[in-house]
Order: C-alpha cells, then structure tokens, then sequence
DNA sequence: GCAGGCATTGTTAGCGATAACAAGGCGACC
DNA sequence: GGTCGCCTTGTTATCGCTAACAATGCCTGC
C-alpha cells in the first residue's frame, strides 16, 4: 500500500493539495461547524486521494488525551474476566476508543501499580481496573485522581465509579431454585474468600437461608479450579445429608459432579447442583447445569458508560451500577430423594428471573 | 496523587531541578552513554523527586514509532486464542510494549482490515494478527507493507512471519496414542474446516492413520463447541465398531463424553476418547481427558520475539516458526474392549513427547 | 605549551497536530 | 451608506520530546 521510506502525509500535504491551510484541514477532521461545505468537501477529496490518516501522537501531545482506555485485568483464562474484556473491547471500539491491555499475573498491589504506571506512561484518557479481589484494594488508594477511573467487580465501597454483578442476586436466585425445589438446606462450595465476587455469592447464599428459615451450613472453602470442586466434592459425597450443593462457579461444579459420580452419587437424583458463570460448556456437562448467568456484555457496556461519562464531564460524581443476573435451568435440580419433614411440592417456576 | 489542574511535570521541570539542560535528561532517559555518572544521578534523583513521567506522545510524535503493538483477535472466550492473547501481552510487557487490542467478531475481511485500521490510527510499532481461519487472508493480502507483522496461528503459506502450533504433530501424537491402545482404526471430530487449526489437525490424523496402514473412516464435522461434540457423540454412540475418537478440541469431547455416557457406552472401556487444547477442566472430565497441549506461551513469545527483529531491522526475511505440542496422558484412553484381529501389546509410553 | 580528540553538556530545530487570535468578506441594521 | 458582527479562513504559538549540531573543558602526545 505505501512505498517504504515514504513519509505518511500531514496535515500540511493534506491543505497543500485542497489549497487551503492546514487549520481548515483541521476543522474538517473536528466537525467544526463554520466550514464553508465545499471547502469541506475539498478537503474530504484531498485527504482520500492521499490516504491521510491524523497522527494520534500529535494529537494526544497537544491535547494531553489520548484516545486510548487502558484495561488492567489478570492474565487469567477465567471465563468470567476473558468475557468481561472481550466484551468491552468491542463496545469501546465502537466508541472510538482503542483498548490497551495491561495484564497482570497476580492481582496484588504491586502488579496493578505496575500495570497502572505502565497505562499511565501511555497517556491513556481513563482507566479500568477489573479487580475483583481485595488485594487490589491498595493498589486503588494510590490511584492518581487525574484520570477517569471505573473499577469492575471491585470493592462495592470504593469511592469512584464501580460496575458489578450483583453477585449476592445471583447466589440468592440459585439458593431459591433448590430450596424451592423441596431441598432442606444448600451447601456452598465458595471461591477464594478475598475475591468480591465469591464474598458476594456467600453472602446472598447465607441470606437466602437465613431468610427461609433454612439451616446455614459451613462453607466449603475453594478457589475457582475444577480441581478445588473435585475436593470439594470428595467430601461431600461422603455425607449423605448433602442434597443440595451451590458452587462459586461452574468450572468447581464440573469437578464436584465428577467427584459425586465417582462416589456414586448421582446428580440431581440424589444431590441437586446449581453453578454459576453459564460457562458453553454447562449445557453439556452431565448432567446439564443449572447455573447463574451473569450478563458480561451488560456490564462491559456499563463500565464505558460510565467511563465516557466521567471523561466528558470530569466532575460527574462516581456511578454505582449493578447489573442483575439471571438463572439459566438445566436438569442439575430435582427433589431430594429423602423428603424433608415438611414436604414443599416442587414448584419448578421455569424462569424466575430471566431478562 | 496529583492535584487536579496541576500539569504533571516535563522534562524542562525536571531539567531545572537537576541544573542541566533537558536534553541531558533525554540522555539519562535514553541511556546514552556519554553523561557523568554524578549528573545521571542529579537526573535520576529529581525524576524521582518530581515523579517525572515521560511523555510517550511526544516521543512517538518525534521518533515517528511508538512503543505499542496492536493485537487483532477475535472476540471470542474460546480456550485457545484468549490463552493466546494473554500470553502475548505478558511477554510484550515485560518487553516494554504496551498491547492494543482490536478484538472483532468475525475473523472476516472487513473486520479484520477495520480493526488493522484502527491499529494503524494509533500508530503502533507492529501488527499481531491471530488469524486461525482463511477467510482472514484476503484481509491480509492488502496489509501495507511497511509496518511489521506477525501472523499467529495463520495460513503457512503466507510470506510474512509466520508463529503457529503444529497442529498435525499434535494430532500424530494424538492418533498414534490411541493405535498403541490397541484400537483398529481412531475417528475424528472436526472443527471447523476452514480454520487451520482444524485443517492441520485433519490432515495430522490422516496421516497418522495412514502411516499405521489404518483405516481412515469419514470425519465427523464439528464446530468448535460442546454442543457439536454431542451431536457427533450422539451420532457415534450407535455405531459399534466406534472405539477411538479423536476430538479437534476438549470442549467437543466434553460433549462427546455426555452423548456416550447416556447411550450407556463407558469411557475408556467401550471407547477411548482423545482432545486437544487440555484446558484447566479437562483433568475433571468424567473420566479425566487425555488431551493435546499447544503451548501457547511459547507461541505467544516466539511471535513477539519476531515482531521484535523485525522492529530491529525491517529488512529481516519473514520467519516462520513452528512449536511443537505435547501429549498429556489422563485416563480416557484404555485398550478396545473387542480386541483387533492382530492384537498389539499395549505400550503406554508415558510420554512420547514431552518438552 | 599547544594542537587534536574525546567526553560532556547546551542550543536549536523540528515532529504533526490543536488553540488562540487575527483578518478579510459579506450581509444587516440603523 | 457606514458600522457592527458573524462566517470563514489564515497565522502563529505551543505541546514535550529527540536529533543534529555547537560548544566547552579536560587529557593526551609531541
């Protein structure tokens, strides 16, 4: 397309050849309002046949913004993060912005700092951080106030703008599935308890019985692997008043329905499962996993939202948003085998949440 | 950290702090060699003192190159190219480049040639594309010729720099673990045809099969999906002579693995089941997958590593680079239940490749 | 002791855009 | 008809940095 060593044309080459100067040349690329539309039209001529393209470098220099929104997000293959940031990417593209990527092998204090220095020295307009643990917490305090900054799955109490799931919404939506289900009590395999989003899935599981009148088991302590559910499940299985488990997330209810097959305890007839991520894959695991599908897209979109709010008017006060989940039924879920003392009848309520 | 309106400090700032001119703070910056040591370190301390930042606008805006490379990906949350991706911004972060991502939604040519344009907007130094499928060729095809680019996972034949996952190897290793089984012949569930993933990984199992002198029995089509690996599940399940399959990713043989188990045919017993991609998950299949692993960090590295030499001197020759996968031994693999009319002793070989 | 060379530092000129101000042309209003 | 003011366009300064060249000082060698 260009020849080697052929400087790619400026502005100046753009206004020499429409035979204006390079500040009307400007205005066409700003919309500015008085151009006359011929000379507008000239210009547009001009800047097609020579393939002009504006140097952001230039640009950003001048303005001191860039048109670039740094991610900070773990180098994770979690299902929930990746789609959290594909998500975004897209919706930030189609803003106008690009998307830099600062990833980080752990989400402590350091790592974030590190990857905020780096964004930092890109000049990017804002920042978001998705940091769902506590230890990005501290990372956080120190943040510069100059730049925008939207956090996601971060600290509910943080002073700035936040977007998350309402994680407590979706462990409570799972929970009344399986005690609506006729089950007495829910068990919780959780995630690592310093993340917000497992701290919220406890706390909405714990709600959920409380406000039944349920039992309020212990919880199983896990991280996100299939491994930790695997654990999990060996114990589990063990206890044959277990009827009902709720993990943190589908990839541990995959390891805990292989640890139930193993010990011979089928699912749902003897234990029911509900996940939560609607991973693909849950439609085929066996069985078919009822799980929590947060709405990531929804979420992503809020999160730019948000931030453009804040890069429009720097003195808009933070945004609070939180995106509900819904329930997604499969055939994990059916009536404990042993009947509690006071049988509920099975109100399978196909939908009690979907949007 | 900064108060609001408080312009961040310039090199001028810090210049007059140090008593030296702001080019010998350029120097400092930039390593030159010809700077007294005492001056570097009355530099570095009012950098430090000031919390001086350069400015990566500016530098770019003179050097004509900035210190970000864009990555073109698609926008999807399968395994393999999001385990990709954060490979690659690891690696290019802790080579001092910042990752641009242009995520698409279909790895078509106007997607990819927007999302190109996009990058080239921002001025990046280089281009990663991932482009596992040929319909992101002709995209390629009309690439300006003057700024470097990395193909990840593309066409072979193309005649720039070329990083991609052998994926007949990979296949090889996965056919040829399956005939040491014992069994007669190994089907195959495709992916996608017009990814390369899927053709090289084709075209490995075919001729593995025929260097056994094996059989080759038709491919099962697939898309990438859990979803399709249940319906070639289902559809394989009824056909006895089916004792070996060979799966183009886990995620199929997850739903390969449900279709058999609810047509009551036992793996490995009635039939052995191999993937490829070994996501976290696949230890915790019902039974634990055994499974290919590209490896995507050295893939990821070795792409970055080229766009690097290209950076260095534009005129290198494109390179091409061709990693090797390994085979990760679980227990889905166990001899025919019916044996084959030669009957091979079965050799394990724990590790035929393993790097 | 002085010329030559090297190490070190400073000065100046851009990179390519936007911002601020200036200036010319035209219609409108008094 | 003259002045005011808007529309339109041009001129100049500036953002923060690096490249190229200039200038200084010190050491070396004859």
């Amino acid at each position: 397309m260009d020849v080697r060593g052929a400087r790619s044309p400026a502005m100046t080459d753009v206004a020499k050849l429409a035979g204006v100067s390079h500040q009307t040349v400007s205005r066409v690329l700003n919309d500015h309002p008085n151009v006359r539309e011929q000379t507008r039209l000239r210009v547009r001529a001009a800047i097609a046949e020579l393939g002009y393209r504006p140097n952001r470098a230039a640009r950003a220099l001048v303005t001191g913004r860039s048109q670039l929104i740094g991610v900070v997000a773990q180098n994770s293959t979690l299902y929930g993060p990746a789609s959290l940031l594909a998500a975004f990417e897209q919706a930030a593209a189609e803003a106008g912005f690009a998307v830099s990527v600062g990833s980080v092998g752990r989400l402590d204090r350091e790592s974030i700092a590190g990857a905020v220095e780096r964004h930092l020295d890109q000049r990017v307009a804002g920042l978001v951080v998705i940091a769902p643990v506590a230890s990005a917490d501290d990372a956080l305090e120190d943040m510069p106030a100059d730049v925008p900054l939207v956090t996601i799955d971060g600290n509910p109490l943080r002073p700035h703008s936040l977007v998350t799931v309402d994680q407590a919404a979706g462990a409570r939506l799972a929970v009344e599935c399986l005690l609506a289900a006729g089950h007495r009590t829910v068990w919780h395999v959780s995630g690592p308890p310093d993340w917000y989003d497992a701290a919220g899935r406890i706390e909405g599981w714990r709600a959920a019985l409380e406000a039944a009148g349920a039992e309020v088991p212990p919880t199983v302590a896990g991280e996100w692997s299939a491994a930790s559910g695997y654990d999990a499940g060996r114990m589990l299985a063990r206890m044959p008043e277990v009827t009902a488990v709720f993990t943190a997330n589908d990839h541990q209810a995959l390891g805990l329905l292989r640890a139930l097959s193993e010990h011979g305890r089928r699912v749902p007839h003897d234990v029911s499962v509900v996940g939560f991520d609607d991973v693909p894959e849950a439609a085929y695991f066996i069985p078919p996993l009822t799980t929590v599908r947060p709405a990531f897209a929804e979420v992503a979109q809020a999160g730019l939202d948000s931030l453009l709010t804040q890069l429009a008017d720097p003195d808009a006060p933070p945004e609070r948003i939180v995106i509900a989940p819904s329930l997604v039924e499969r055939s994990s879920v059916a009536p404990p085998a042993v009947r509690p003392v006071a049988p509920r009848p099975r109100e399978p309520e196909r939908r009690p949440v979907e949007q």
